[in-house]
DNA sequence: AATGAATGAGCCTTCATTCAT
DNA sequence: GATGAATGAAGGCTCATTCAT
């Protein structure tokens, strides 16, 4: 039993400096070489344990995710009946959280952000799988917060716009990334979830106050025609 | 002469693969064979006219950069002295012009996403020096937009909420990209300008609302303290 | 131009060497560090040259066919009217002369029987389209000697007798082989060529008779069934 | 007891894997792996059990001789004191059971194939004893039909050309084989021997009928030289 | 000036083998 | 006795780079 609870814990091991290599270098970059040498174990071990460095990549990414919805779900632990603004509250802080976590979660990030901008095609299915689940949450939270009269037009800029200070406020590569420019760490997460929500709760409101008015508009020139061009809204 | 331009022709073309090739698969797996193969010269044209890979590279960025700035200007135009609202609008208008050129200014932010996610160093300096500039000069705006009372991580951090908006809305690989996911596309760009904007300005004015109440209630708590702007309201 | 003759220089050395390994070594037991140390030049030239092992193999075998089908073409330069026993003859020696050149043209044969064997499945085009011929030009021979009455089976299996003679008679490895096993060197290929011969034409003729009798006895019992079931007599 | 039962029925299993595998795949693209996935054990066992692959291949090499003499012996049951034309139907028919054997035997033959010509060198010994003993069997089986005047090299080239029969008439890989080439199966091995014998037997009188018109000729040239009965009839 | 030839370094991968258990 | 863990050596291949022409 010994014999196993060794191999387990080596390839654990292995694991682990594949998520930091693959974040800190990028896929193609990362050396079956440097890993190994990382972790410990000869060379050949990552295919031993792993069959390839693409079946590698992807049980990292794998292994990154499970973490990451365990320690910071999206969710935040509230139902979904709950209050719009906290669920947004929570969504934005449960991805803080994951970017800002002292020890490995910005890997994901990292690791996410690359296939985004130069993809290998290897994560492509779970990728969108996450995506979709991703969307779906944030989605749902915007369509309350914009009423059933927004456009999904609205309702996915909206997204984005929440979105991408998400993701942008996360850290990257130590020096010349996010982190360092907005002088970001793990111990300001709270008070940047905090600015996030004041920025964006207001702009939401916005968005909401014109799309009731576009309707009102409408409904006063009798006119139901769709004019904008991308769809209308769903009830 | 006539030989002279030749050559001069020659490298032209091969800049102009070699931002293609790199925006589209990153910096390492380019390959000279690949960018040489486009541009129809021989794959030892790459060192001889740009003396090493890195060198191609560093070029290719800069060449991108001046067409960047000589395209889309960041002022839009306009002096100092208008009003900060339309200089931020004319900032933005810039950014996602840049994005959304049919032609092959997006090499650049792709090069730049790349770069700050897996990043290859050779740019350091060029990306820190451009990073600067664009700074200064949102800084600017949003300080007249945020009074002098706020923090400079205030002002930071607003520049983080709305230059987030402007990066991830910008056009990634074909398919999972920001671009499709939010069915981003030339012809919405300056809708997305609009969206920004409305989305933006209510959270600007929501952060210099807190920070003119928060100086306000220290002063008539007689308390001065916090001359360096730099930090703040922590509780 | 020089540049030019000597890359075709080297690129032919390296295909001849590829040619005596292969054929020695086998295709799996070939590598790329024997051959180029053998052709002088860097481990590396194979893919230069020849983009893989794969195609480097393909490459060899089509070179070596080539030189067999000139130097020793299978018709033995007679024409289809000449007597079959001539055109047997020819075939023979051709055959056997391809496999005693003092040369290389026995690689060829090396290689044959190795894929027959042991089968890389690199070279089922060309082995296929070279066997069909060889069959087409062998088969109607026998059949001009065998008569029209021959069953399609008994042409077939004399073309067996005829060229499994001229197959194992070839040289194999250099010290087990059928080479040495049965003392044959160029010297006495065509001595071989003539014993074949001698030993061949009787035992056909016994086949026709037998394939003659059988129809004659048919013929008497007013039965022309084809009790063999292996197909009838083309005409 | 029990223990070493064990054992020896593992061991007796990877053993008959292993002449599979061999022979499918010839000895260098067997693996390990392989041969005790399909044996359902460790991959570790083969240098457990046999010390080296080296070793198996060898062992193997045995097994399958071992089982060919028992089950096909090669003078078929006869005496020496028999007819040769019976030792020599006798001797093709135990040529053409082994190879066309429905279970395992022609994996023998394979494996003696691949190492006439793609020669590992592992099985040189075992391959000439078997080797000889077969050839003395045949040879002296033609000495008797070709009579004493015929010189050795006559005899020897008509062992050839029986035993290429008996040897290319065997099943090689699926497709491109001679099996598939002269449609043989099984079921046919009984007719080919008798198309073989058919075949052969005018052959070999053919020889000797020159043979012994060559030493009248020389006797009435009064001419004896030639004492080694090794060479002879050069021009 | 420009390029074809050639290379060296390094990568991923495979596999027989060893060793501790 | 038997096996899971781990490795060293080697192979095919890619690619940026150099050099002679």
């Amino acid at each position: 039993m010994s014999k196993r609870r060794r191999g387990e814990a080596t390839k654990e091991r292995l694991l682990d400096e594949a998520c930091k290599v693959f974040a800190e270098k990028g896929y193609r970059d990362a050396t079956h070489a440097e890993i190994c040498r990382r972790a410990q174990v000869n060379a050949a071990a990552v295919n031993y344990y792993f069959v390839s460095k693409e079946a590698l990549y992807q049980a990292a990414f794998e292994h990154l995710a499970q973490q990451a919805d365990a320690l910071y779900p999206l969710d935040g632990g509230l139902t979904p009946a709950a209050a719009p603004e906290e669920r947004l509250r929570a969504f934005i802080r449960a991805h803080l959280g994951r970017m800002f976590d002292p020890e490995r979660l910005d890997y994901l990030h990292r690791i996410r952000m690359a296939e985004m901008f130069d993809p290998t095609g290897l994560l492509a299915e779970p990728l969108a799988r996450q995506l979709a689940q991703d969307r779906d949450h944030i989605l749902r939270i915007l369509r309350e917060l914009l009423g059933p009269q927004a456009t999904q037009r609205e309702v996915e800029w909206c997204e984005m716009s929440v979105m991408s200070q998400c993701f942008v406020a996360a850290p990257g590569p130590g020096d010349g990334g996010p982190r360092a420019l907005f002088k970001l760490d793990a111990s300001t997460a709270d008070d940047l979830a905090e600015h996030i929500m004041a920025f964006s709760l207001p702009g939401i409101a916005e968005i909401r106050r014109r799309s009731l008015s576009r309707v009102a508009a409408r409904a006063a020139a009798g006119d139901d025609a769709d004019g904008d061009g991308s769809g209308g809204q769903t009830a």
